[in-house]
RNA sequence: UGGGGUGUCGCCAAGCGGUAAGGCACCAGGUUUUGAUCCUGGCAUGCGGAGGUUCGAAUCCUCCCACCCCAGCCA
């Protein structure tokens, strides 16, 4: 993993909790509930966890934290395991379930009725609701609160047992109604659910919940550092509380940092199946999704993520993050590494008047600019060829380097030609362009020095193959779209997928594998797509377009 | 109006009492058979605000302001 050292809050902690010996190895974990698929927030907190342990050669571990069953899947599970190992991951030993802690986090629940320090209560979640007071006025205590230690091991029991109905009872913590925390106002700790499990089947009717299983799970694991984002801040007084009350084999401490929020996107799974949903995309894989499955088939690389969760820091405070950041990282790494080839988006015919009718002319491209390694490809030229439709003009300004009608371009890789006439339909629509090449332009400048002003890519009408190409763009117009409720609907950008059934590429473009990277010259960094690209029918997605300097003139 | 946080360039982010790193974006040049890449230069007398302590403050103190999170038997 070529992950740099961090260096952030975090990572100073951890060297001081080592140099004081608090800890002797670092432990973390990345905890996803399987209830839907990791985004590009996910990516970032597992970049936070599994970078800290690797730059402290330490663990991770990967825990689907499980307590939910109504939401959660098998199917779930399956493609987060697959995100993580994708952007180059892996975790400690088994992957683990908060739910195979089940037994012991009920052991430790009877442990605490026990002491005097949980209860089992009636309320309903409504009245509980208003029993709980609000932000500023304390709240009541349950009726139930005072029931004895044996009524409560009793009900405790019976509710485990399948005796109650949903709702009917809970198990809480006996904190303090009247904390300015609302998480301590005797916060619930078992739930009745009497659904099966995705892993436990039916054993369980009652289930834990996220504040009374997680840090007794990191305790289990002896997570020495127990990362989260900054809304859990006021959970870990409970965190701890546990803790301090029970038995525990480990004390792991919780920290947390700042959520990434990129601009020009949603991260809530709310919203994000809502796009599914209503068909707004085509699944939660489709390419302008920020979830990593997405991403991956637009065609972001592992590396590029890490890049850009490196390049956006690890701290306490949250702001949005321009996606520009993410788009400069993707660029950055297929500029490197991407192979080249050329690709016509917007054909237009041209026929090279003097160039011989049946000529194949077998040329020979770099696979890179600067990487040798990269090898070379073939590239056949033939009297007629395809360039895209704007990098043509009948007359234009001097700042426009293209073809000109009585002008010389290069053709990026070929000859320089010269356009000599237009050919149109009777509408006036542009049919064909007639040029002629310059002897002796091959790998030189014109003889004469009449030097062409620019350069364009192309593709041989009878050699290159056609293929579909799917460009996209943001999937929201508004930098914040998830400014207001349900306002992201209405920032939807109407133009994020353009479909191009006919597009040309040069006949080794054929030859790309499903996921390869290429970058198309001139246009942008495209990928063969995951599911759809095949020799026989090539589909490509547009990742990123080339950053683009020039201003029309 | 209770509690918990955060405020350094358009965005991210170093800095932790000694006189504002870096990246993204942007702007201006140079190189270039990709208007890409690459290279060079520019871009906060200022660190949410006001006071104060100090020879010296983004860094310490006081007050104020703005924004974020919390009233699921979600995580």
């Amino acid at each position: 993993m070529e992950d740099p050292p961090a260096n952030n809050f975090l990572q100073t902690i951890i060297s001081a909790d080592l140099a004081s010996g608090r800890v002797s190895t670092v432990v973390t974990r990345f905890p996803p509930e399987p209830n839907g698929y990791l985004h590009i927030g996910h990516a970032k907190s597992i970049s936070v966890n599994f970078g800290l342990a690797l730059a402290n050669n330490g663990r991770c571990n990967l825990r689907f934290d499980d307590t939910n069953p109504e939401k959660e899947s098998q199917a779930f599970i399956e493609a987060i395991e697959a995100d993580v190992r994708w952007l180059g991951y892996e975790w400690d030993g088994e992957v683990r379930f908060a739910s195979s802690y089940f037994q012991q986090l009920y052991d430790w629940a009877v442990y605490l009725v026990e002491h005097g320090d949980a209860y089992v209560c009636d309320l309903t979640a409504d009245e509980a609701r208003e029993y709980r007071g609000t932000l500023t006025a304390p709240g009541r205590n349950s009726p139930n609160r005072e029931r004895t230690v044996a009524e409560n091991l009793d009900l405790l029991e019976r509710m485990k047992a399948g005796e109650f109905d949903e709702g009917a009872k809970v198990l809480r913590a006996k904190i303090d109604m009247a904390s300015p925390n609302m998480n301590m106002r005797d916060p619930i700790l078992y739930r009745i659910r009497k659904v099966a499990h995705h892993q436990t089947g039916d054993a369980w009717v009652i289930y834990p919940t996220y504040d009374f299983a997680h840090g007794q799970e990191d305790a289990i694991e002896g997570i020495t550092h127990s990362i989260c984002t900054l809304e859990f801040e006021d959970h870990r007084p409970l965190y701890d509380w546990f803790l301090d009350h029970l038995p525990v084999p480990a004390r792991p401490r919780q920290y947390e940092f700042g959520r990434l929020n990129p601009s020009y996107t949603v991260t809530s799974k709310r919203k994000l199946k809502q796009l599914v949903d209503q068909g707004v995309v085509s699944g939660w894989d489709d390419p302008r999704m920020p979830t990593v499955s997405g991403m991956r088939r637009r065609g972001y690389t592992p590396a590029a993520i890490r890049r850009f969760c490196d390049m956006i820091g690890t701290t306490r405070s949250d702001g949005v993050v321009d996606v520009a950041m993410l788009e400069f990282a993707i660029r950055d790494d297929l500029n490197e590494n991407a192979t080249r080839g050329m690709c016509v988006l917007n054909p237009l015919k041209v026929v090279l008047t003097d160039y011989p009718v049946d000529r194949v002319e077998t040329l020979s491209a770099a696979g890179h600019p600067n990487r040798d390694d990269l090898g070379e490809r073939a590239l056949p030229f033939t009297r007629e060829i395809y360039i895209d439709a704007d990098d043509f003009r009948e007359e234009a300004n001097k700042k426009y380097k293209r073809l000109v009608l009585g002008k010389r371009v290069r053709l990026r890789n070929a000859y320089v030609i010269e356009a000599d006439e237009v050919v149109k339909n009777d509408n006036g629509e542009i049919l064909a362009i007639h040029a002629h090449t310059i002897p002796g332009t091959l790998g030189e400048d014109p003889a004469d020095g009449i030097k062409p002003k620019g350069v364009i890519h192309w593709v041989s009408a009878a050699q290159g193959r056609t293929a579909e190409v799917r460009l996209y763009e943001r999937l929201f117009s508004h930098e914040a779209p998830d400014k207001g409720d349900n306002a992201f609907m209405d920032h939807i950008n109407p133009a994020s997928l353009t479909i191009i059934k006919q597009a040309w590429i040069e006949p080794a473009l054929a030859d790309a594998q499903p996921e390869q990277h290429f970058q198309f010259e001139r246009e942008g960094y495209f990928v063969a797509d995951r599911y759809d690209h095949s020799a026989a029918k090539p589909v490509f997605n547009r990742t990123i377009g080339l950053r683009d300097t020039w201003t029309d003139g």
